[in-house]
DNA sequence: GACAGGTTGTGAACAAAAGCACAAGCGGGG
DNA sequence: CCCCGCTTGTGCTTTTGTTCACAACCTGTC
């Protein structure tokens, strides 16, 4: 067999975005190699991590010099699949649809936004971040269309699992939802979600018990 | 000792903000108990994960009934901190910026908006979401007067760090970052970075990935 | 052409997390 | 008061992820 040599770990790839990221810093900064150390220190991941995770991609570094950048940034790309310029459809164009639809990082990193939609009929044809609004009613003609194989959903959590499935019918195959709802897609369908407020509830958390820490070391308990 | 049997792991903590939303979402249709069985359904988690995750805090269940929703929810809510009404400031009003100031998830969980503030002068005095834009200069007055602990950075990569440093010296424990940059805080300063395009990059991977499975079936490779 | 300094790639040890499986315990019914 | 069905809490096993430590190897120097 082919491919079965490199079956690269979840932990793994959760981190090559972070690669990637610090790759293009290095790119424009025109450093020519990097070694693990180096990545490691920009990325705050431990070198020999970083050295475990890039050998699953294949050889690509040298040693005694490090890694070539721009081999590597590709290299990281490719498996990520940023070198295909998926097209993405928003849907729920709201503050965060609005955000998401101007944020930068995703043009950047080969994502191509083919479209915002948003049901409500008074913000069809506005106009975000360059693109107009459309109905949502056009959605399975959009993804047709222009193959679109990943939907972004930023709607409220009530419409969030309608869109779904608006979406799987249409053929989209893979989905990131931003909305609190959790979805129901079938298997062959990816999904992730992304709530904003987690992270700060991690931070809470960990905030909290340091409190408790000071307070309990203050009264000796 | 008093609290040195419950280290919680941080799998379980990061999973804890999902059961207290699918929580408040029992609470909210009136349910008086909840198995584990059921909060793994509504949370896609495993329900044996469930029970180990919630006997960390305690053993607030009922073998042959479940949990009680209401008790379970508060003693969550309490774990995470939540109970405390977190004042935080956003800095960097942008789309980003404004679509977290308006989110309503933060002022549901216990987290309360004490100022946004950007530096950008044009902006001072708008509105977003009921509250006027500051200047970044008010950052420290701000802080101290509201006790503030939790700051969200969702400024353009090259003013994080300074902002950061700004909030650590005017006194905040706990700095959400949603910047591109990677931050330098001392060791007793939490942080946490959230990056929007990281998890489509993990979906592109997938859906690449699922690809190349297709096409060597296809091809019989 | 041998040596020194530096860096990778990876086997092996260790740690954390996930999942299974079941004893212990509750509550309702007869 | 006992039995039965249900559900928790948890010991144990397996899987996944992290870290260490070092042999293998490259490059430049003398």
């Amino acid at each position: 067999m082919i491919r079965p040599a490199r079956r690269i770990p979840d932990a793994t790839v959760a981190r090559l975005p972070l690669y990637h990221r610090a790759l293009m810093e290095l790119v424009r900064s025109k450093r020519a190699t990097v070694s693990s150390v180096a990545l490691a220190e920009v990325t705050g991941v431990n070198a020999a991590k970083v050295r475990k995770d890039l050998s699953y991609l294949g050889t690509y570094g040298t040693r005694g010099v490090g890694y070539d950048v721009e081999n590597l940034l590709h290299q990281i790309g490719r498996e990520l699949g940023l070198t295909q310029n998926w097209p993405v459809v928003i849907v729920g164009i709201g503050n965060l649809g609005s955000a998401l639809a101007t944020y930068g990082g995703f043009s950047a990193r080969g994502f191509r936004i083919a479209a915002l939609l948003d049901a409500d009929a008074a913000k069809t044809g506005k106009q975000v971040g360059g693109l107009n609004i459309r109905p949502t009613s056009e959605l399975t003609a959009i993804v047709a269309a222009e193959s679109v194989a990943i939907g972004i959903i930023a709607t409220p959590g009530h419409a969030a699992q309608d869109v779904a499935e608006q979406l799987v019918a249409a053929g989209v195959r893979s989905i990131l939802n931003f909305s609190p709802a959790m979805l129901n897609v079938p298997d062959d369908v990816g999904l992730r979600r992304v709530d904003l407020a987690v992270e700060l509830q991690i931070l809470s958390f960990h905030q909290q018990h340091r409190e408790d820490d000071v307070l309990s070391l203050a009264t000796g308990a």
